[in-house]
DNA sequence: AAATGTTAATTTGTATTACAAATATAATTT
DNA sequence: AAATTATATTTGTAATACAAATTAACATTT
């Protein structure tokens, strides 16, 4: 019998595994919520322990495509990806892209402008009016002056994602969601005064009107405002946060220590 | 003594290692190239046993963030992550966004059509010699009769690649290369024939040009025609392409036949 | 002395086995 | 009949051993 060997597969198995069963979701073989073989199941099949069965679910798991329970009707899962779980996936490394190229606050500002532009203008073609409502009811509570600074910055992140998903255009409003998160700590960094908040509240609500009256050119005019707005308080922000930066010292435990 | 033990770290320990080393890297404490201690020397740091830190390992690969060698001066080694590795990361969120959630290939496409519109426009302000004689050499390859469509598509994407980069936004590249790259099936579907190529490869020649000389106008507008033209050769080759499809038989050993 | 081949040590990759923890189903008891 | 307990199933963790790869040092030969 032929030995079916040749150019021996250089990518270790847990890896060869987990591109199959990768494959086997993309392809639809396995469709969400399916359940896979239990993992002695895909041992004897793939005919590799089950450690390597392990490691090759667990690639899986760190983009989010299974989920996992223990106990009889437990087992392995194929994940149903929504706009929310993918988009924390794709915020988890841009973050990263973020953190560790270096790149400007700046530049990714200059693209959220460009690209929320873009929705703006949709959004005024497309809005429904449970698209108007969404917005308005993040809009009520940011006006509620008893909220947390975190509440309100979950509010105004969510306000943004309504107008984005308002241009009903998906592949846009999964990218939006992505470039929303990656300013988020600039918001938190800002940490809106109550005047500041006023501001953009105030903003909020000429933004809604805009887009109600589907009035593109004043909607994409406000959202500008906004955003330089928001930069020049970045701006303002950086002296004073790099003082804090200087005096933080690495307070969690350090596993590396050399 | 307090046992320390309290509400019970439900995260899989594994999970907890791989957060804390993403942490690490995030912070600076691992930076690019740096080696880590060896699984052995994890796992009496982490107090855990070897496969759990081998199973936390691997979800760090799947993201990218990390690579490994065999043997002496081998370990595991924190990767630099450019645009490519983490759009590639990206990729396989955005093809399984738009297979499984059925976003029409319309969608993405009038996205890309806008954003690269975007890119375009910046690359008429900041290109750099340098990007032009990558997009140049791109081109060339695609003027050879001789090399296989896969090899064109392939250049293809590379030579859109350069336009993003030479917008010098790399937050923007980096989203552009997530959208060319899911656009990548729809360009291997269409498989371009000998004309089609040279029509393609036109435009691209174009869109140097006009890219050289800053004629901003020009370019989007190449590129629109561009995008509009291969609108129209996938709606006509999607009518072809669903006889096929129904008469593919699942080919692949199928490993969950049940 | 230099080049080359060989051996040994180190580190990740894989396999085996065993047990712990969680959980749904079935059986049992009140 | 309802509540409780057992039990079986499946993932999570651990310990250990060996295989494969690769580097470095050493020995051998020219």
């Amino acid at each position: 019998m032929s030995l079916e060997i040749g150019p021996v597969n250089k990518a270790s198995l847990s890896k060869q595994v987990a591109d199959q069963l990768q494959e086997a979701i993309l392809e639809g073989t396995l469709k969400a919520d399916d359940r896979l073989p239990t993992e002695d199941d895909l041992a004897k099949r793939f005919q590799v322990s089950r450690p390597t069965i392990r490691e090759a679910l667990k690639r899986l798991a760190a983009k989010n495509l299974i989920r996992s329970r223990r106990g009889p009707a437990g087992g392995t899962f194929v994940n149903h990806l929504g706009t929310g779980e993918l988009s924390e996936h794709l915020t988890t490394a841009s973050t990263l892209f973020v953190s560790m190229n270096q790149i400007s606050l700046t530049e990714v500002s200059s693209t959220r402008l460009e690209m929320e532009t873009l929705c703006c203008q949709l959004a005024c073609q497309n809005r429904t009016p449970s698209d108007l409502e969404s917005m308005e009811a993040e809009l009520e509570q940011q006006q509620n002056r008893n909220i947390t600074s975190e509440e309100f910055c979950a509010a105004d992140v969510r306000f943004h994602r309504a107008i984005a998903d308002a241009s009903h255009n998906r592949m846009l409003s999964f990218i939006m969601y992505t470039l929303i998160e990656a300013l988020q700590p600039v918001a938190n960094m800002i940490a809106y005064r109550f005047r500041e908040r006023e501001i953009i509240t105030a903003q909020h609500k000429r933004l809604l009107v805009a887009v109600k009256n589907q009035d593109s050119n004043l909607a994409t005019a406000i959202l500008k405002e906004q955003i330089e707005y928001l930069d020049q308080l970045h701006t303002e922000a950086q002296a004073n946060h790099q003082q804090k930066e200087s005096n933080k010292t690495l307070s969690a435990p350090n596993i590396f220590g050399r």
